[in-house]
DNA sequence: TTGTTCCAGCTTTTT
DNA sequence: GCTGGAACAA
């Protein structure tokens, strides 16, 4: 094969990065700028020019996602197969590295990967059983406080003695909770990257084995490791320039989950002989777009400093709506939405992106009313409801007894006459005797303490799961599944309860047992795990495709986090205020004001021809009506590129100066907000919202006898009052 | 054990 | 003002 496929469709700054030789680079790409395409290119130059083998290459990820997508790019690229490639995300890797040398990780063979879910879990039982006041210590605080810690390489034991009494008590679960994963087997997601780490760190023969195999390290969405994952990296390539990471300043948008920008300006630092080259033609967005984001994001400090540009015109102006309040706002945006679809759009090339999932729900009910398909983004995962949880519990407790969250959380699910007070007998000597849940009842059974109806069901529970694990021995994979779905009685509870969720919860149970029959195990399998195993960290490390491919040709409703690294030809930034976005907790410090603003930037550079941006002057916020201020955000794009939407004839007001109204009042056509009217049948009342123009024109009126009701204006008879 | 009531909290999310 | 979780009563 020629390399001219490789690097013939590039341009010139993506061709350097493809092409430069072995040393360690940093690639700034903007957004839009062919990143994972230079990603995707350069491992292909490699194994094709540089002649490397495929087994020498490790490309990490953030994303599931990112990573398969990465690796069916490489296939069609080179025509390769691409096992022997490490693609994963850095957790999948750090797993795979624990599972081959579980022993030198000091970790049981059978561990288990506990999601946050799962985590959390463990923790609430944890404070409980230190008796710590739920109020005082919040779970998920104290959740926080031992990822944080953990994503910054601090084990308990190297926290120094306070004599700051919330610390102090912190550190006591900390040591506490690191207990408990280790007697039980349980590894969380910060404890893959630390031990993995660790791993690494403390064994040097292993360390040098993975530096010599790995001649080439790639890295995508670099601004967004964190301390663990970059002192990881380093390890791996201590003494040899060989990262390439490919990441985006001024798209850092997790600095709040321990991401630090800072690793871009380390790596600078940490590998003096790099070369950085900027990726700065967009081949996404108008050029009116990328000048807008582009001076949004100059007012940040700090910046490696980067412009974006396209040689593909300049587009539509930016639309700025101001709706009168956030029902107005939602009717504006469905309203285009289905005029683009008039005009023959795709539903699916348009976005609404807002700040917070509770925003969706607005534009949730107006699509619904116009009937228009759509999709949220976000919420619950497969694998994260709570009867497929049940049933993987049972699948854990088989491979690992010892697995106490999962113990826990099926010993009485379905209810089998096991109560609180047999619980709490079980912890307690699981605590007194430093024994797991598992061994602890044995204990507790031999001790003849416990009524015969208790010991019984007890004894029922331990058989269970003794008899699914016989049981299971010479089965496939799914039909282990079903034996545990049906066997352990939760598809018996779900067909009982109430219609309206329990039929869901049966179809889900069914479903997971399609998953596994369906799972791929000689792809997964590498480290000579039993597909079980290897079926329960499939669960646990890639949640479920939450945004799996929609039939149906849908509105894309979603945070804008969750749109970093989409596109959309027509996109709507809802919710553009003060308070907002940027949300009140960022705007008083000035480095997470900045991440509001990048995030801002990630948002606006999602659109492809058109966007939308759209704040309401008044807003009904935990039950209150609110008059936010249009964010700052607004006012840091230049008037120019703005262009003011209105539906009415209101006077204009340039974006530069944008005066909230309090109370707002705009004036329409023929009826003001506020107006008090008269209609024949209904009596008196106040005008709510206007809708629409000309022969569609409605209104909305609270009467006083008959209460809130819509009318056409071109048939109701009104009289102003 | 289930249904009710009360109360806090209320950005963003992947692994 | 709504939601989810926990405490409580029956």
């Amino acid at each position: 094969m020629d390399v001219t496929s490789i690097i013939d469709s590039l341009n010139d700054a993506q061709r350097q990065a493809v092409t430069a030789p072995s040393q360690a680079m940093l690639i700034l790409a903007g957004a839009g700028s062919g990143k994972t395409r230079v990603l995707v290119h350069r491992i292909a130059w490699q194994i094709q020019v540089g002649a490397s083998h495929a087994h020498s290459i490790m490309a990490v990820t953030f994303t599931n996602k990112a990573a398969k997508e990465m690796r069916a790019r490489i296939e069609n690229l080179l025509n390769i197969p691409t096992q022997n490639l490490w693609i994963g995300t850095f957790h999948g890797i750090a797993h795979r590295l624990l599972r081959r040398h579980a022993a030198q990780a000091k970790l049981p063979e059978t561990f288990q990967v506990m999601d946050s879910g799962d985590q959390l879990r463990v923790i609430k039982r944890l404070l409980n059983s230190l008796n710590l006041d739920d109020s005082k210590w919040p779970p998920r605080e104290v959740q926080w406080f031992i990822n944080a810690q953990k994503d910054e390489g601090i084990r308990a034991r190297h926290m120094l003695e306070t004599n700051d009494l919330h610390q102090r008590q912190m550190l006591l679960v900390y040591k506490a909770y690191e207990e408990l994963c280790s007697r039980s087997g349980l590894v969380d997601f910060a404890e893959l990257l630390l031990r993995g780490h660790e791993l690494l760190r403390d064994n040097p023969d292993l360390l040098e084995f993975y530096q010599a195999r790995f001649r080439h390290i790639h890295v995508d969405e670099f601004q967004d490791t964190n301390t663990i994952q970059y002192a990881w990296l380093r390890l791996l390539t201590d003494g040899k320039d060989n990262l390439f990471v490919v990441g985006d300043d001024d798209q850092s948008i997790y600095g709040w989950r321990g991401a630090k920008i800072e690793n871009i300006y380390n790596f600078q630092k940490h590998y003096p002989n790099h070369q950085v080259i900027k990726l700065e033609q967009n081949y996404r967005s108008t050029g009116t777009i990328l000048k807008a984001a582009n001076k949004i994001i100059a007012n940040n400090a700090g910046r490696m400093g980067k412009e974006l540009w396209t040689d593909s015109g300049e587009g539509e102006p930016c639309a700025l709506y101001a709706a009168f309040n956030e029902q107005d706002e939602a009717y504006f945006v469905v309203e285009r939405i289905r005029a683009w679809v008039n005009e023959g759009g795709l539903r699916s090339d348009a976005a609404i992106l807002y700040r917070s999932n509770a925003q969706s729900r607005q534009f949730e009910e107006k699509l619904m009313a116009t009937a228009t398909p759509y999709r949220v983004y976000g919420g619950l995962r497969f694998f994260d409801r709570a009867e497929i949880k049940n049933a993987l519990a049972y699948l854990r407790l088989m491979s690992n007894r010892d697995d106490d969250a999962s113990f826990e959380r099926v010993i009485n699910t379905p209810t089998r006459g096991i109560g609180a007070k047999t619980i709490d007998d079980i912890r307690a000597i699981a605590r007194d005797q430093s024994l797991s849940l598992w061994a602890a009842a044995i204990v507790l059974i031999n001790q003849r303490t416990l009524s015969a109806r208790a010991t019984n069901a007890l004894i029922g529970f331990l058989e269970l799961i003794k008899a699914l694990s016989v049981q299971a021995v010479d089965l496939e994979l799914y039909e282990k599944v079903k034996r545990v779905v049906e066997n352990s009685g939760l598809m018996e509870l779900y067909q009982k309860e109430k219609m309206d969720k329990g039929e869901e919860k049966v179809e889900n149970l069914e479903e997971l047992v399609n998953a596994a029959r369906l799972f791929n195990f000689d792809q997964e399998n590498e480290e000579g795990m039993s597909e079980l195993d290897l079926f329960l960290t499939h669960a646990a490390l890639e949640s479920g495709d939450n945004q799996g491919d929609d039939f149906e040709d849908c509105v894309q409703l979603m945070t804008i986090h969750s749109a970093k690294g989409l596109e959309f030809k027509l996109v709507f930034l809802v919710g553009m205020e003060e308070g907002l976005f940027p949300s009140q907790q960022s705007v008083d410090d000035i480095a997470r004001l900045e991440e509001e603003r990048r995030l801002c930037y990630v948002g606006m550079t999602r659109a492809m021809k058109q966007l939308y941006l759209t704040y309401a002057e008044s807003r009904r916020l935990y039950g209150r009506e609110s008059y936010p201020r249009p964010s700052r955000f607004l006012r840091e794009i230049p008037a120019e590129l703005i262009q003011e939407v209105r539906l009415r004839a209101t006077v204009s007001r340039p974006a530069t100066s944008i005066q909230p109204k309090n109370p707002p009042s705009i004036s329409t056509g023929s009826y003001q907000l506020g107006q008090r009217v008269h209609h024949d049948k209904f009596g008196e009342g106040v005008v709510l919202q206007i809708e629409g123009s000309g022969a569609q024109e409605r209104v909305q009126i609270n009467f006083k006898q008959v209460g809130v009701k819509w009318l056409m204006l071109a048939y109701a008879k009104l009289d102003v009052l």
